[in-house]
DNA sequence: TCAAAATTAACAGTAATACTATTATATTTG
DNA sequence: CAAATATAATAGTATTACTGTTAATTTTGA
């Protein structure tokens, strides 16, 4: 994979930006620390003033890049899944075996999540926690039905709808695959937060993870 | 039910708000039209200055009662949870079998609401949907922890601990009850949500419920 | 019932946000 | 090397999210 990926690029739907930021110096820049500025303050706090000083440039040339910064999540969180559905795909394509396949799967779209040193100018880590904190907002806002309309969110639903293949695969007469598998995702990093901040209504913790969870969740479901 | 909530107050944890909204006139329409407003408008178009005008009041009049608009998100979704948790623990308080009281629990934390009549400057269905729509951007933020050690959350909290407890009831075994049991309530809001704006990910429509895949999927797996 | 206390309305003001627009300078490309 | 493009710098606007002050109104309790 580590290999494979150094020549690939993330295709991330080419309506979310105003100019593609990897086709510059200073649209990585707004990449790379825009992460990284999102991850410190958090995405309310975050502003393009912000990110402007933080990588000497000036707030009105990131605006050349994004609408807004909401724009800019959605573009970071359409790479970070795609970048998830990317190592999901590679790692289960071999496994023939429907349930070894499903269960793997799970383990990609649950795990922790680590440095892809293939990627010099993003941090996966804290484009994780920014999922984690963040990803609800890019879609509970009145403009969702425009936004969806217009594909910002077409690599998640392709992720989720991948999932829901293995389900299916597995039992084709299972009656809820497809909110089985968004709950598996989304239910993960509501999961990840709670074992952060609400400890006492999780199990999740350093021995128990969501990916233990999910894959008990939906093994039991499926099979029973 | 009916007659004894009329004279039941939902407590919401008094550091939420400056001053109590249910001991004034005021108050009262801060609560009714804020409810009608956010759901009009959405949470983050929503300002005082819009709410005041609507109830010919002042902003800075609004401001006597809550810190910021996050405060009153807090508020009005504690209120939720609160009036949530009265229901469900009236309907099951007195169903002996464990399982039967388990499955009416979850029944009336991801069905449907309706409203209240005995609650007048409440519209329920509208908050419900303002709580499917914001709910996350309550604690989605940097200051969670400050916001949950002050208890902002402990209704929601208890309220997700009861279902922990009846799953356990059932079985003492189950080795993920406080996660399944957040997964429940928090599943629930997503699938209503993917409902409304993204069927393609989700089972649940007119006649397939939340309630439906959250019943089959606790039942299946705490017995498997 | 009258005075004090509390509440609310009205108004003014501030710092920050989320932009847009313009012009000048620097860089890239054909 | 000229033209096109990208970026930086600056200025400006409407709105937001407040705070503070004063005046009017309502409530209360002695």
């Amino acid at each position: 994979m580590i290999n494979l990926l150094s020549n690939l690029k993330i295709q991330v739907p080419d309506k979310i930006y105003i100019k593609d930021p990897e086709s510059s110096k200073l649209g990585m820049r707004i990449i790379e620390d825009g992460i990284k500025l999102i991850d410190e303050v958090g995405f309310d706090d975050f502003t393009f003033k912000k990110l402007g000083s933080r990588i000497g440039s000036n707030e009105s040339s990131i605006y050349r890049y994004f609408e807004n910064k909401h724009k800019l999540l959605l573009y970071l969180t359409s790479w970070y899944w795609g970048w998830i559905e990317y190592q999901m795909v590679f790692a289960t394509h071999s496994i023939e075996d429907k349930r070894q396949k499903l269960i793997r799967a799970i383990e990609m779209v649950t795990r922790e999540v680590e440095r892809d040193l293939t990627i010099t100018h993003i941090d996966e880590v804290a484009l994780n926690r920014i999922v984690i904190n963040e990803y609800s907002k890019s879609y509970l806002t009145k403009e969702v039905d425009n936004a969806n309309k217009e594909g910002y969110f077409v690599i998640y639903k392709r992720l989720v709808s991948r999932i829901r293949d293995m389900i299916l695969a597995l039992n084709p007469k299972y009656p809820f695959p497809s909110s089985l598998a968004s709950t598996i995702i989304e239910g993960s990093l509501h999961q990840h937060f709670l074992k952060d901040h609400f400890q006492s209504i999780t199990d999740c913790n350093k021995t128990v993870t969501p990916m233990g969870f999910f894959t008990d969740l939906t093994i039991k479901s499926i099979e029973a």
